[in-house]
Formats: C-alpha cells, structure tokens, sequence
DNA sequence: ATAGTAAACTAACAATTGTTAGTTTTCATT
DNA sequence: AATGAAAACTAACAATTGTTAGTTTACTAT
C-alpha cells in the first residue's frame, strides 16, 4: 500500500544523503505529492526510520539466534551468517544502508531496543568464534580483530554490491566465504 | 590555534550524528561559546567538513602512489596499505568517520577532487591485486569480491578501534594481516 | 446518482537553521 | 596607562524544518 511506499521511497532517499539531510518535502517530491500529504499515511519522520530499520534489524536477530541453537559445526553457523547478510542486502540494499548510518537517529525505546538487538548478534557471533577456537576449527587469533573484520564486511556489502561488475549472488557468495575464511593469500 | 580547535571538535560532534544532524549552536556550545563566534574563524560549516575530510584524503592518496611506485612485492604492498588504515585510525579516528559518512555532503569541486580521489585509491589497489594474480601471490578470486572485503574491514576500522578490549597497534596490525591475508580458518 | 472514505490539496504555524552586522571584552605589547 | 588586535558577545535576518488544520478531489460501494 501507499505507507509501504513512502518507507521504500524514504529509504533510497536516506541511503543516498542520510537521515537527517534528507526532508519531508524531498520524499513527497520523490512520489509527486506534497509533504503535507505524507501525514494521512504516517504519523511522523521517525515512524519511517523506525519502520525502515526495526524489521530489518529484528531479521537479523531472530536468524542468528536460529544458527546458535542449531547444532551445525563454526563452519557452517559462519556461512550461514554470511549468507544472511548477503540474502537481506540483495533484497533490501536500501534499508540495510539505512540501518547503518542513522541508527542513531532512532529515538528512546527504540533506540535501545536497536542497541540491545545489535550488542546481542555481536555477542552471539562471538561465542560461535570461541568456540571455533576452543574446538580448533578457527585460528587462535585476537577475538576482536575476528569478529569485526567479518562483520565490517558483512555490514557494508551494500555500498558496493550492485554496481560495476559484481558476480552473481551465487558466485558472491562463495568468493566471500573463501575471501572472510580461507583469506586471499596462496599459501 | 582555534580554527584547528573548531575542525577538531566538529569531527568528533559528526562522528556521532552525521554532519547533517550537528547544528553551528552544537559545535559552538562544545566549545562554550556562541555560534556566531565560530565565524571569526571560520568561513562557514562547509568549510570546516573540507579541513576534516580533504586533509586525510590526501594522504591516503599520498601514501597509496607511494606503495604503488615501490619495488615491494605485492604482500608486502598490502600490508603496508593496511599499516596505513591502521595509522590514519589510531591518530584521528572523528575525523575519519566523518569522511566515511559525510564525504556526499562536500560541494561542486570538493565533492568532485575526493571522489576522483577516492577512485584512483580504489584502482591502485585494484592494479596491486590483479598483478598479484598474475604473479601467482594472491588467490584467482572475484576481484571485486577481495577489494571490498579488504577494503571495507579498513575503512571501518574507527567503528570498533579503541572500544572493548581492542589489542595494542602492533597487535592489531600482526592480527589484521593474518585476518585479511590468511584468513580465520585453520586448514 | 449518492454517500462515504481515502488521499490528495492549500495555507500556515512555531521552531530551528546557517549566517551577518555591529558591539563589547580580553589581553599582550608598547 | 594606552593601543590594537583577536575573539568573544548580542541581536537579528531569511530560509528551511516537521507538522497541523481545514478543504477539495478521486474513487468505490451502495
């Protein structure tokens, strides 16, 4: 419906200037209305970013929560953690811009509820490392420099996905796991 | 002096919220005076976003030619590419950020000169990867895949650096080549 | 055709924005 | 003590912001 699309809409605008930059009056130019008109379908410039990054946000929790209850071996929860950001950058590259950037925009109960959601996958990605290292399937390495240098990759696939010559999500998906795996270096 | 006091203070206010969302009243009122008074030393809140971001652009750009014109082999180019991330992170972390998140608010030839900048940075690492290739060195992967893998845990470095339990620089940098280079996983 | 609802509109608001003009203060040097 | 410059101040501006109120249009169901 109409509500859905102003949300799809603000969200391209947000990825391209953030939140902040970008106007009541910019996302009704962008659907050929005036701004006023925005509000018989949305209660406030927040309720879109709300809108725009909770459910998102939401998705990663409750797959990540999947894979640590799952009994697949570091591996394969690793893989499967790149494949869902892979899968929700492909279909929503726009709100996943969005969540990065302007989650601070986020208000009160929300924005703690965003940072408890983010604190928690953090958490949960690295118990799945320890493991791993106590398990030996993964390299005794600094846990920190682990974590965030897959999540780093993981989280901004959207500024480069998609233009020039990306591979086919297939093909990206493989090359990520051997590049954040096995690195790039022939031995 | 002062104006090097404002550009310092500035930075780290957009690291937080964005340029867009931190007002001239925001910047003066970290410095306990008025906004008007900012103006006896700067020119206007452009110009400090081009201080921030123009300074550290260069010397990436500066340090990048370097590398490129060595004779280093292409290892030892990489790791010198990620000493460089590495300093730039360590010695001014605000200032980085904002040139991440707030380079699209740059104006006409500013905006224009970083972002030729920024895609002669990306090409030089691109024509370092590629002749690693050839060279049997690195991995025949997709090489856009491995570019933005790198790239993107980098440039992103300032998000965590300095929060938590993040190791000491040389730590860091021996964990970081490992990570990138060889990857987590124990063959 | 009529009624009713969804969704657009115009007009305007109060607050906030970057910025300017003109004035006063601060303070080191003579 | 007097001078001059640097750097703060007050006051205000024009434009832009998110948002509201009230009205008109478009369209669906009776």
């Amino acid at each position: 419906d109409r509500k859905t699309e102003i949300v799809t809409v603000a969200a391209k605008l947000f990825k391209e200037k953030g939140y902040s930059a970008i106007t009541m009056r910019d996302i009704a130019q962008a659907m050929d209305i005036k701004a006023a008109s925005l509000y018989n379908h949305i209660k406030s410039k927040q309720e879109i970013l709300v809108l725009i990054i909770i459910e998102i946000a939401e998705e990663f929790t409750v797959t990540m929560n999947d894979v640590v209850l799952s009994n697949d071996a570091t591996i394969k929860k690793i893989e499967k953690i790149i494949q869902l950001h892979i899968d929700i950058t492909l279909r929503n590259s726009d709100a996943l811009a969005c969540l990065n950037n302007d989650w601070m925009h986020l208000a009160d109960k929300q924005l703690t509820y965003f940072m408890k959601m983010r604190e928690d996958y953090e958490e949960n990605f690295r118990t799945i490392i320890k493991k791993g290292i106590v398990d030996g399937d993964i390299k005794n390495l600094n846990l920190e420099v682990i974590i965030f240098s897959t999540l780093s990759t993981l989280r901004t696939l959207y500024l480069w996905y998609g233009k020039k010559k990306s591979p086919d999500p297939l093909v990206l998906k493989s090359n990520m796991i051997q590049v954040l795996l096995n690195g790039i270096v022939i031995q």
